[in-house]
RNA sequence: GGCGGUAUCGUCUAGAGGCCCAGGACGUGGCCCUCUCAAGGCCAAAACACGGGUUCGAAUCCCGUUACCGCUACCA
């Protein structure tokens, strides 16, 4: 418990990284900020059916987007490398070995699919499906000389039958399992591979974990764990559970709940910054108050003692509205950048639309804070990339319905035709003059325009919307549209 | 079924015996601002799962019930 920081984060590569294993990574990390220790990336890939090349890759990929560096793993060599289980093989087989040997474990040759049954079956009775220990009857000689013959067999821990192990959690404090409840776990595979309990407690003391800061799906592994210690005459770190994630209904976040992996999250447009801000917040607080930090803040700000008991849904509403907060205080160019990248990636728009930065820029931030997200950005802009307008069916609806429209957005086209400029203030105030004129309230004058202009009964400001369409297509918009009107009113009549 | 964990507004949470007829945030509703929508400002509705204890006093401690979640694999 002294001595130095040092936590891992040690996912399986059989999937992307989604926001729950992102969380425990940078819960972790931020943990190994706050007391200046050391953040390991350990792959556990013993799983040799379903862990693949890519998956590492992916979340290699994740970790680097968020922000969240580790000190030492793959690429990153530290004195307690390597860092992916499937190289260090040796070490794990050196300790069954110990353990085999001093008749802490013992050689298990039930065929898994007999398990199964056995299981079921003790299901079915109403028992608890633990081991029936069949193997452990085996007499040493036969089960050496099964062994020496070739015959495939699992390596089983014996649990001890009765006492209690318990730890102090440093989320949750005492807990406390009876170890009669705990069945004589497989701890080497016949395929001679480690199991996860197995390989995670040799790995976490080679590798001098400090704390080990998980989900609390992990809390029933603890106690086999704190056994397998014992028995190899290891010292346990301090174990720290952190409550799950869940999704809007209450079950494990899944494929179901909408985007989970964290590239997901950045694809449909959400900043980094955002995604850490609002995953440390799930489970974790400050002081309930303040819920806006940087990376490097929440470095500072992080302790276990502040973590929560209770799982967390995933509020999707919430992390729209932090990924506002950060989009919003974007400088204008780095905003223009990722509308770009994101049109670019939709090829939502022919290539010539991109080739004018300050064109988009200007655009953006006519949009300003409308949008929380570069995919917003179309919602306020589509109109400034097409050659005419169709309007949508209620804005349509509303310009039918307005018995002056046609006649008061040609005489705004006048006005904008004759207008010495585009400025913005000037054109406000003769508009307003004009509608005065008119004798309209300067709304009525303005949403039929804007419907004229964008097809729609939202959008930017009218006259930054002038300003970017430019005089010619203004102008030009006003005045078809007005035709459109009475046209469309003429044929209702007829 | 067994074991373990958790239980404060719809959601994330503050609260570690009196400061709480419970605070903040998202969302929701209203008002203001206003050319629409955002953003911003103001206001509002909205919670201590239930039942027993302990205590002068409990959201906070104990017990039980209920609900939810996790584990119960030669997955991690």
């Amino acid at each position: 418990m002294s001595g130095p920081v040092r936590v891992r984060f040690a996912p399986s590569p059989t999937g992307t990284l989604h926001v729950g294993g992102a969380r425990t990574a940078l819960f972790n990390f931020l943990f190994a900020r706050h007391h200046g220790g050391t953040f390991i990336l350990r792959i556990e890939d013993t799983d040799r059916e379903r862990s693949t090349q890519e998956s590492v890759g992916a979340i290699f990929e994740g970790l680097r987007w968020l922000g969240i560096d580790w000190d030492e793993g793959p690429d990153k060599e530290g004195a307690h490398g390597p860092y992916f289980q499937s190289a260090r093989l040796a070490g794990y087989t050196a300790a069954a070995g110990r353990l085999l040997e001093e008749g802490k474990a013992y050689r298990c040759f039930c065929a898994p699919e007999e398990l199964k049954r056995r299981r079921e079956a003790a299901l079915k009775r109403g028992e608890p499906p633990k081991y029936d220990r069949t193997c452990l009857r085996l007499p040493p000689r036969e089960s050496d000389a099964r062994a020496a013959a070739g015959e495939p067999h699992a390596v089983r821990y014996r649990m001890p039958d009765d006492g209690e192990t318990a730890w102090n959690d440093a989320v949750r404090g005492d807990v406390t399992f009876q170890n009669a409840t705990l069945d004589d776990l497989v701890i080497f595979r016949a395929d001679q591979h480690p199991t996860y309990n197995f390989a995670a407690v040799v790995d976490d003391a080679a590798m001098e974990i400090s704390h080990v800061i998980r989900g609390d799906d992990h809390i029933s592994n603890t106690p086999r764990q704190l056994r397998l210690y014992a028995a190899l005459g290891l010292a346990p770190p301090v174990f720290g559970h952190v409550p799950m994630i869940l999704g809007p209904d209450g079950t494990r976040l899944s494929k179901r709940h909408g985007a989970q992996s964290v590239m997901e999250f950045r694809d449909a447009g959400y900043l980094s910054e955002a995604l850490v801000n609002f995953m440390a917040l799930l489970g974790w607080a400050y002081d309930g108050e303040r819920e806006l930090f940087t990376l490097a803040e929440l470095g500072e700000a992080f302790t276990l003692e502040r973590c929560s008991k209770n799982p967390a849904i995933f509020n999707y509403e919430k992390l729209d509205w932090m990924n506002g907060e950060y989009f919003r205080a974007l400088p204008l160019a780095r905003r223009a950048e990722l509308v770009a990248e994101h049109l670019r990636a939709e090829g939502a728009l022919a290539p010539e639309a991109y080739a004018d930065r300050t064109e988009l820029e200007r655009a953006v931030a006519a949009v300003g804070d409308r949008m929380k997200r570069p995919q917003q950005f179309l919602d306020y802009a589509a109109y400034l990339f097409v050659e005419r307008v169709e309007p949508e069916q209620g804005p349509w609806e509303e310009l039918l319905a307005k018995p002056g429209a046609p006649s008061r957005l040609r005489s705004f086209a006048t006005l904008l035709e004759g207008a010495a400029s585009l400025d913005h203030d000037a054109l406000d105030q003769s508009s307003r003059a004009l509608a005065k004129e008119e004798g309209v309230k300067f709304g009525d004058m303005v949403m039929p325009a804007r419907i004229a202009l964008t097809g729609k009964k939202v959008s930017p400001g009218i006259f930054d919307v002038i300003a970017l369409l430019g005089r010619e297509r203004t102008v030009r918009r006003l005045r078809d549209m007005a035709d459109r009107i009475e046209s469309a009113a003429g044929a209702a009549k007829a």
